[in-house]
RNA sequence: GCGAUCAUAGUUCAAUGGUAGAACACUGGGUUGUGGUCCCAGUUACGAGGGUUCGAUUCCCUCUGAUCGCCCCA
């Protein structure tokens, strides 16, 4: 051994990227079990698909015009000389999923839920890292508007549930028929106020005049007051079908906000799109979420026929932000009710054994059994907040019983180990944690027989 | 990608051009048999590199990271 000193390297989490602690669990528990519920309520399946793509999967389908893909993919050349993509979202890698293995052959629709990190190589900031979670609800290979309806309402739902306070605003951009021309409606309108656009809106226009409308520019604000509303250039097909999901949302009751500056940042929206923002404007990053349909969007990406599709998409991080900022409580997990201390070296190896006997008879019992003295491990004991301590030292092993503690009152009382399983049966029926769930498999050990 | 502010134990904060203190937390102990209070002890830090200086945690530069705003978005 080198008695030089080694220096000392110290490394550091990638930049925007996140370590979630044990203190964090429970949240993240809580809504993946609360995305599960919903998903199994609404008849969605689970899909996941890998973080890695070809890169042109995301060029092809995000779009040329948006930020996402142009400016913050991870793109690299792989070692087999392919280029590739840490996913920037969820869609397209669920709908080359679908087009891939034929799922046009099931039932239509067919709808999906995911959940799972996305990458942007993005400047972090509150509510921005370069890792972010989403779950994602897809409905592809239908395009009634009951389904963007259906949609929406879950989002709605989902956030209302949870106690947060959030609106759904609601836009419809049209279809490639009818988009175009308002598209240019729009840019001629732009290129007339032109003198009032800042230089980020004077380039959005060049590249993607839509985006405009989401200018955050307060001079800008009359202007776009008066600009033209994608609304009044539908088709009658777009028309027809935002009316409907309009509708259905008032049947579902719920309340959402017309908002015609909604276009969302990917270039394969059609008819319908959604943001789901935050009542309480932080100021900062306020949408949790959004969507819309892409009805073009699989024949782009190869699909044989015409199939529409409808779906959107959460950030998780943000979600949890939002819950610890409002105090809004969510469940802790289950304590154990029992804790096994032992005090000696026969002691901890019968610990150890009845650790096991609790364990399988569905108990949830805590232990210290590395550690040696009693007082730390009652110490141990308290901090957990457990209703017994079954102790074992010296005397329990030569009398072949255990000492059961109760840690409200301190009372204890010596009890045969024959009979243990059933005098803890006795307390803790009343008690709410202690005992689990049954299990079918037998015990890992056999009961000692003495 | 642009701009601003910042960086000291696990955490929250101090002090200082002569290598750093506290609180909480953690570990151990207060005669290997008793927790929720108390007492004692101990471990743990100047983000990285370079420069100025006799000497840098302190001043300067670069890098890295964080926070906030813009862009964008979940």
């Amino acid at each position: 051994m080198s008695s030089v000193k080694a220096k000392k390297q110290s490394y550091q989490l990638l930049r925007g990227m996140k370590d979630i602690l044990p203190e964090e669990e429970r949240y993240w528990r809580f809504l993946s079990e609360r995305v599960v519920d919903f998903a199994r309520r609404f008849g969605y399946s689970r899909i996941d698909t890998p973080v890695l793509e070809q890169a042109s999967l995301y060029l092809r389908s995000s779009g040329p015009s948006s930020d996402v893909v142009t400016k913050e993919m991870y793109v690299f050349t792989d070692p087999g000389n392919e280029r590739v993509a840490l996913r920037p979202e969820g869609t397209p890698g669920v709908v080359r999923a679908y087009i891939e293995h034929g799922l046009l052959n099931q039932p239509q629709p067919v709808k999906f839920f995911y959940m799972g990190p996305m990458f942007r190589h993005d400047r972090p900031q509150a509510g921005r890292f370069r890792q972010h979670t989403q779950f994602g609800f897809e409905v592809i290979g239908d395009q009634s508007p009951i389904l963007d309806a259906q949609l929406i309402m879950m989002g709605y739902r989902f956030y209302k549930d949870i106690n947060l306070a959030i609106q759904i605003d609601v836009n419809s951009i049209g279809c490639s028929v009818c988009r175009p021309r308002y598209v240019k409606k729009l840019t001629q309108f732009l290129t007339d106020n032109k003198k009032s656009l800042g230089l980020d809106d004077q380039e959005r226009l060049k590249k993607n005049p839509l985006r405009v409308l989401d200018s955050k520019d307060p001079n800008l604000e009359p202007v776009l007051q008066q600009a033209p509303q994608s609304v009044d250039f539908l088709c009658d097909e777009c028309k027809d079908h935002f009316v409907l999901v309009l509708e259905y949302l008032d049947e579902l009751d719920v309340t959402y906000n017309l908002n015609p500056r909604i276009v969302r940042g990917l270039d394969y929206y059609s008819k319908t799109t959604w943001e789901i923002i935050e009542t309480a404007r932080t100021g900062g990053q306020d949408s949790l979420g959004g969507g819309g349909r892409y009805d073009e969007l699989l024949h782009t990406l190869g699909a044989r026929a015409k199939t529409p599709a409808v779906g959107f998409a959460c950030g998780v991080e943000r979600t949890i932000t939002r819950l610890r900022a409002n105090d809004i409580a969510v469940p802790t997990l289950p304590k154990a009710g029992l804790y096994i201390a032992q005090l000696g070296k026969e002691a901890k190896k019968k610990a150890l054994r009845l650790f096991t006997l609790l364990d399988s008879e569905g108990y949830h019992v805590a232990e210290n059994l590395s550690k040696d003295g009693l007082k730390t491990q009652l110490e141990s004991a308290d901090r957990l907040g457990v209703k017994y301590a079954l102790i074992i030292g010296q005397q329990e092993i030569v009398d072949n019983t255990v000492l059961i503690r109760d840690m409200e009152n301190g009372n204890q009382e010596t009890v045969d180990w024959a009979k243990i399983v059933p005098e803890i049966g006795k307390r803790l029926e009343k008690g709410v944690n202690s005992k689990r769930l049954e299990r079918q498999q037998p015990p890992l050990l056999p009961v000692q027989p003495q």
